[in-house]
DNA sequence: GTAATTTTAGAATGTGTATTTTAAAATGAG
DNA sequence: CTCATTTTAAAATACACATTCTAAAATTAC
């Protein structure tokens, strides 16, 4: 065996993904990449092949970390509508706020329909987040609603995301989601009435 | 006097916006563009200066044909409720599901808050519909409810493009858009049968 | 028709790019 | 300790890139 590896990989995956957050992929050079993870291109190389490699890791710490947390706290399988309200809030406060978006995101409108180097990843990223959304939905408010809302929170969510990297983050979206989020509440206190009722009429 | 120009700048700004459309700026090289809009790069660079030139030349083509125009058609001065749910369910048929989203959008996404070459073009966009929305929303429906429902469905607009780029066209997004508007549909007439009580009071 | 001026295509230029190579330093296994 | 193997940094490479230059062709004004 030879030497080991002297940098820490979890930190420079998650400059390089803040990196690539910022610049986009096309828009990020290999010496910007340098310097943002601090290790030379001869090390880079060494340890992700190419450019693209680095990409597919950051985009995967991205969403292994990042992503799958979030939706695991606030979305899981036990997860209120409450719980959901506060995942869509938290895209209003830090770290969300810096205006360099979601990497998932962002690579989204990149690449479009023709494959991203990190296609895999990114569709993990989408399904997580639409099956998390779904989910709570399916369990929390009237269930012939259920499908449509979620789509538009689902909808929602992406629209939030494209604002904030705009940087026009209009006091009032917030509003907007705090008084969705109240509509889906009413839907969630008629659906637990009926089932009270039902079990009733048992 | 010299020689007039022998290509159609509409033709060539047409042809440039489709490809920035769909490689982003940063993913499209000059010889793609001779390519796409059929000019040498010498009458390119004669006629637009450079390539952020040609960029800022295609966006400012796009919002003032195409943007201004869809907003003009469904969300001008005198449009309905059911004009507005028009604009949103053009968002689902051609020439809008060729899978390389919304320019104003894809650039938004691309450049962040750090400028855009066609920076301004851009705020304009996002402007136009975003008082274009408000506007038909002020006019329809509940007063105390116009706001958050015009910033939802700003969203909504938003997350429609990032999932159109996406390539991820669920069916239901279009029963999400249109279950939206039906509860639009009830605010607004509640705010018309009050606003009837209001004018037999007076 | 002539002259001035612009467009145009393509070659030329220089810079930035991703990537590979090189050789030395580091270090784990036996 | 020694040897094999890996990491590392930096130089080298080859290519793609945006841009400029060149000279000829086009065409308008007079």
């Amino acid at each position: 065996m030879g030497r080991n590896r002297s940098f820490d990989e979890t930190e420079v995956l998650e400059s390089a993904m803040h990196a690539f957050r910022r610049h986009g992929y096309a828009g990020i050079s290999i010496k910007q990449l340098e310097e943002a993870t601090g290790l030379s291109s001869g090390s880079l190389y060494n340890a992700y092949g190419d450019k693209e490699g680095l990409f597919r890791a950051a985009m995967a710490f991205y969403v292994d970390g990042y992503v799958a947390g979030r939706i695991a706290a606030h979305a899981g399988p036990v997860a209120t509508l409450d719980d959901l309200e506060q995942l869509f809030l938290t895209l209003f406060r830090e770290p969300m706020t810096d205006g360099n978006g979601c990497l998932v995101v962002n690579s989204t409108m990149e690449f479009g329909t023709q494959g991203s180097p990190a296609e895999e990843a990114m569709a993990r990223s989408f399904d997580l987040v639409t099956a998390g959304i779904h989910g709570v939905l399916e369990r929390e408010i009237e269930p012939e609603r259920s499908a449509a809302e979620a789509d538009k929170l689902l909808l929602l969510y992406h629209g939030i995301l494209v604002f904030s990297r705009a940087g026009r983050f209009d006091e009032g979206f917030e509003d907007a989601v705090r008084s969705q989020f109240d509509i889906l509440r009413q839907s969630r206190d008629r659906f637990r009435s009926r089932q009270q009722t039902t079990q009733k009429e048992e």
